[in-house]
DNA sequence: CGACGTGTTGATTCCTGTCAATACTCGTGG
DNA sequence: CCACGAGTATTGACAGGAATCAACACGTCG
């Protein structure tokens, strides 16, 4: 786990072309808009397992994630661990008006952030509703997930948890690559010791009951990481979920 | 528990006497932009126990706590319920751009809401920066709360929950009546069972989790209800959490 | 090959949930 | 005035689910 410096990259690419582009905090600017941002983004780029940045750490900027995973964490004195954010392409990280960072971020497979330099994007953001009210967007969605966690967190069994977790994934999965039908096939982006982390579990649990669920024939495993949801109900079920695939928006 | 109509109120009072004026949502107005808020504003009262709105239900409105507690929570087809947050005065409740309730809310206490009807309220933040710019502050706020709810929730021991809840609890009372020192005294605004709601606990374990800090002197009962914490340093150690008392804004 | 990271499985412990009995407080009504 | 019931809270006995401790399997990389 040889930690390398981060890599530091100069204009990749312009906004206009960005895969982003639609999703992210800039979603909704014009070209001048963009132009201003332009100005004070870089790209950095981190291998997986690198950490972006330790919880109370001095924090110079805010950055979407281009590509790749990331987590946000929490750590207690004693060790303890409770994963509270994943980071998937488009989402923010950073918070305008605050000076450290709040979490640890970590990246979980190799990832490339956009990085705003914090003073000109804050006051960038004064002046620019659009980037303000499309922060605000993406702001509530993490809280409506963050609440939906908190359910997770204190109320559902380790075999619901992992249900659960395993619908998350294959739902984005499905999202980014709409499915002609069929069972859906995806890779387990985390370690069962991360889905310990993000579960509130412990890691023997994790990997007790996905083999549970393998057993029980809710799930297929081909090595450990590739998963094939053979009905996306029936897991749903045993996620404790409403069935009705419907989600808010 | 006679289930009586909320009772809907004109104007209680102008905005610029409001006790909560300068923490809520309209924190930032100046006084053109109150008099625009004070166009689409309307108060409705609740009892202790009355239940705001149902999770699903058609929200025409967003609103600012003025007085009492209320909370948000979320329940599982089997009964499960978790409260996902706790309304205090200046809070605001609702969501620009969502037609319908996320979650269940409850009165705690009897409660004071400023309501804003939500057609007029989404038009004026998209022409108030101020508005919007003080809702996403106020978002993120209530996003780290939860994260730092995910990580009580996850990671820590019945014991360790209690002790969170009190120190929160302790911690309020403390910054609305400032003390001159010595013991912190508050009453518990939460019946065991809603702190079990919270904590992700059982009605049950939170009693005897009680009933053991306060054998241990950690606490003092009068009651069952009226708390007396003699070292907050001792509660916060007991709580699992950093020692020095600062925390993150 | 051997070391290391990752993952699985078993044995056991123990914390919390579940079920149940009992107090205490507060209205209501005979 | 007291009986009664409802709501709230405490406590005990017991069960069960997840954590803990430990051994082992698998794949990769030097």
């Amino acid at each position: 786990m040889g930690l390398r410096e981060p890599v530091i990259l100069p204009h990749l690419q312009d906004c206009g072309s960005c895969t982003i582009r639609h999703r992210a905090v800039c979603a909704r600017c014009d070209s001048d808009e963009l132009a201003r941002l332009e100005q004070m983004k870089y790209y950095r780029s981190f291998e997986a397992g690198q950490t972006v940045i330790w919880s109370g750490d001095r924090m110079d900027f805010v950055a979407s994630v281009v590509s790749g995973i990331a987590t946000l964490s929490q750590t207690m004195e004693d060790g303890r661990r409770q994963m509270v954010g994943l980071l998937l392409p488009s989402d923010f990280v950073g918070r305008p008006g605050r000076s450290t960072a709040a979490y640890d971020v970590t990246a979980t497979t190799d990832l490339l952030m956009c990085c705003f330099r914090k003073k000109p994007f804050e006051e960038l953001i004064l002046s620019t509703p659009h980037i303000s009210q499309r922060l605000l967007e993406m702001t509530l969605d993490e809280l409506d997930a963050a609440r939906e966690w908190m359910l997770l967190l204190g109320r559902k069994t380790a075999r619901e948890k992992i249900a659960s977790l395993l619908a998350i994934i294959a739902r984005r999965d499905v999202s980014l690559n709409p499915r002609k039908s069929g069972p859906i096939v995806f890779d387990l982006p985390l370690t069962r010791e991360e889905m310990a982390d993000y579960l509130g579990l412990t890691l023997e649990t994790v990997s007790r009951q996905v083999s549970a669920l393998k057993r029980d024939g809710v799930i297929s495993l081909e090595g450990k990481r590739h998963v094939t949801v053979n009905d996306f109900d029936r897991l749903l079920e045993v996620a404790g979920d409403d069935s009705d695939g419907g989600y808010p928006v």
